[in-house]
DNA sequence: GCGATCAGCT
DNA sequence: CACAGCTGATCGC
């Protein structure tokens, strides 16, 4: 093509404007060398073309994407021409990518793109601030670094230290009779909420099983219901009484993948109760996370109010019969209990109401564990072992939706008794096991995800039950209305209101925005399922707004040398928004492939957004690349080997929110460079950081909240507890 | 040969 | 560590 950057002409050659028209011509001084490139964190260059100097999209056809001003949730002009400014029901979807809405009130008309992104318009609002105050988002810090202690914070921190250890699956068998994982009994009769609530409990049981009491689980909830069991022993499940109490133990506090260094070490239970941080250390348990986990349980171990006898005689596992009666009165016990401890309350304090089950807070991994054996380091390996043709047994909670039969991305679990299956995005860890042969009833998801469904595993519409957004339907009795989750394009949130009235909010995975809570104001939400992913104080990364601003300007920074290539990361779908900003800011093309392509075609983005988009490699220099392709400097050399004559510099953006993890707090991202590589990573996240998490919980003030996501190991909460304690 | 699943990896 | 995958091996049809 004429318009490629010549491979070996060092000249730069001026493209068409309406590709490279911001590429800078050369710096003056250090073409060549790299390492006296301004940071791009500092202020941002001036483009040449004045009216393309910021983040701002120029003046474009899809300009009335954009809210007016007038629109009270909506405003501003830096907001992306690719989000929505609200939500509303897409009652139907004709060729033009927008659809406008007449929501209940009619001045209130507001125009949804089908992309389904949300518009942030708060993070707009934010967005030169975070900038000049180095991408805060407005959380406050004391000079540890921690967040300041509030109630919320301790409702997340409870949350996550409740997640942690236990085991929450409600069980599902293939066959007519079906027995509870734990303690085999056949709970058959039972309804499903019973299930759950006598498999929760089981679990609760393992989990106190072992002969002193775990520190950092002192659980009132779980006392109370230990307390109730002692009416109705029945027989210990089998996988406990196999397992030594120290593995047990260590498995209490999710760390069974230390089990093979203390069976190495020989450590029994008197062992491990001398243990001091240096023993751990000597043994192999070398991360902070985990080690202090353990200090920390081992010092509830010598607390004389562990009472093993009795605990070990009151775990058994109980029939679900556990009514209100007896949850009312466990409540009311447990203000004497010795075994509370006032450092660890429970979320659920912090909100109204009474709790519908016995437990309150469930940990509902991603992958079932209550079949693990002793010699299991992984929970992926477990699940892998005990998988039944690939559909599992044992469905955890996060994938069930309290008083209805719903099902809700729980493909791996696959049974008979549900016809309602929802989808709330198209990932693969939501959609797995669903395969093109499914024929168990309809699945229900919005139109981006059921065009993916449809295109990608082959589902043929007739299974498919599409979602407009904002619209309540009733499904079997229930009604249902789905929300943008603000993650992936076509990710719904969805809220469940069966006729008990314990309304069921399913969060999927999402990004918190400030609409969100607009939606849900009037309605009480009984269950949350909560996509806990960054569920700790050291997520807590900018606003998407403020990272594809960096990358923005960090591709000025770095473009004067015009024989660079870059690469930003992307999944099958995610970091649209990020690209397409990038595109639309620069007025630069972008490279995708064709597979890709056509999955962008899907996802209802106008036709002035993929103009940005072209499968002609030569016509860009930035390309849009599977994120796992730029996770080290080996595969970007390898990238980098195919270009030698056409590129000089490789310059990469891996968007992910665990970057902030490992980088100073709210840092905008991180240069690394080796050689004539550069690799950026960028905290640019499509899950709600802590700071958003709580604020959505706070706003949503559940009775009862069921998180998603295993925050299983070093990052855990539980451990992010025992650094807030000590 | 193909689809589905599993194991290992980032 | 692991967001959300990919790749290659294996199994059953």
């Amino acid at each position: 093509m004429s318009n490629t950057v010549e491979d070996d002409d060092d000249d730069f050659q001026i493209p068409p404007s309406s590709q490279l028209s911001i590429r800078k011509p050369l710096q003056p001084t250090n073409a060549n060398n790299i390492s006296h490139r301004r940071p791009p964190n500092k202020k941002p260059r001036l483009s040449r073309n004045p009216g393309k100097e910021n983040v701002t999209p120029p003046p474009s056809p899809d300009a009335d994407l954009f809210c007016s001003s007038s629109t009270p949730h909506c405003s501003l002009d830096c907001v992306p021409s690719s989000v929505d400014c609200s939500i509303g029901p897409i009652s139907s979807l004709g060729e033009d990518d927008q659809v406008l809405i007449d929501k209940e009130d009619k001045d209130d008309c507001i125009k949804v793109n089908r992309e389904g992104y949300l518009c942030n318009s708060v993070e707009a609002r934010l967005l030169k601030s975070t900038i000049r105050l180095g991408f805060d988002s407005g959380i406050h810090e004391d000079d540890e670094g921690f967040v300041e202690s509030n109630s919320e914070l301790d409702v997340l921190i409870k949350l996550c230290s409740e997640s942690e250890g236990r085991s929450g699956e409600c069980s599902l068998g293939n066959d007519d009779s079906i027995q509870c994982p734990l303690c085999s009994m056949d709970i058959s009769a039972l309804s499903e909420e019973q299930r759950q609530v006598h498999s929760n409990t089981c679990l609760d049981k393992s989990y106190n099983q072992p002969p002193e009491q775990d520190s950092l689980r002192k659980c009132e909830n779980s006392s109370s219901l230990i307390e109730e069991s002692i009416d109705d022993p029945v027989q210990l499940p089998q996988l406990i009484t196999d397992l030594s109490p120290v593995l047990i133990w260590l498995r209490s506090l999710g760390l069974a993948k230390y089990e093979d260094v203390f069976i190495r070490e020989e450590i029994d239970w008197d062992t491990l109760k001398s243990l001091t941080e240096e023993d751990l250390l000597s043994i192999g348990i070398t991360s902070l996370g985990p080690r202090k986990k353990i200090v920390n349980a081992l010092s509830g171990l010598r607390e004389p109010f562990a009472s093993s006898a009795e605990a070990q005689a009151q775990s058994h596992c109980t029939s679900s019969h556990v009514t209100e009666r007896q949850r009312d009165t466990s409540t009311t016990r447990k203000a004497s209990e010795p075994k509370k401890l006032t450092a660890n309350k429970l979320i659920t304090e912090f909100f109204p109401g009474q709790a519908t089950e016995g437990t309150k807070i469930r940990k509902a991994p991603k992958e079932p564990v209550a079949e693990k054996s002793p010699s299991d380091s992984s929970s992926r390996r477990a699940v892998r072992r005990n998988s039944n043709n690939g559909k599992s047994k044992v469905i955890p909670h996060w994938n069930c939706i309290p008083g209805t039969p719903f099902r809700v991305d729980a493909f791996k679990y696959l049974t008979r008794d549900c016809c309602h299956w929802f989808l709330t995005h198209f990932h693969l860890d939501h959609y797995q096991g669903l395969t093109k042969s499914f024929s168990h009833g309809k699945i229900y998801c919005s139109l981006v995800t059921a065009k993916l469904v449809n295109m990608k595993i082959g589902i043929p519409w007739e299974r498919l039950q599409v979602l407009d957004i904002g619209q309540k339907v009733n499904i079997g009795g229930i009604d249902v209305t789905c929300f943008n989750a603000n993650h992936c394009p076509g990710s719904i949130m969805i809220l469940f209101e069966p006729a008990n009235g314990k309304a069921v909010l399913h969060t999927g995975d999402f990004r918190y925005c400030e609409e969100m809570s607009n939606w849900l104001t009037g309605s009480h939400i009984s269950s949350l399922i909560l996509d806990t992913t960054y569920c700790n104080p050291q997520y807590d990364f900018p606003k998407q707004e403020a990272v594809i601003q960096f990358v923005v300007e960090a591709i000025q920074a770095e473009a004067f040398n015009p024989k660079t290539l870059f690469l930003i990361g992307s999944y099958t779908i995610g970091k649209e928004r990020l690209f397409l900003e990038v595109a639309r800011v620069l007025r630069e093309k972008i490279y995708i492939n064709p597979s890709k392509l056509k999955l962008l075609e899907c996802l209802g983005f106008s036709k002035e957004d993929m103009q940005w988009f072209t499968v002609k490699e030569e016509e860009s220099h930035i390309h849009v690349v599977p994120l796992w392709t730029l996770a080290s400097f080996k595969r970007l050399k390898h990238i980098s080997n195919r270009y030698t004559n056409r590129y000089s510099l490789i310059v990469a953006f891996s968007p992910t929110g665990w970057t902030s993890g490992k980088t100073k707090k709210k840092s905008p991202g991180r240069r690394l460079q080796q050689g004539t590589i550069i690799r950026y990573e960028v905290p640019y996240s499509e899950h709600s950081s802590f700071t958003e998490l709580k604020e959505f919980v706070q706003k949503v003030s559940p009775e009862v909240i069921i998180p998603s996501v295993n925050n299983d190991g070093p990052d855990s909460a539980a451990a992010m507890v025992s650094m807030l304690v000590t």
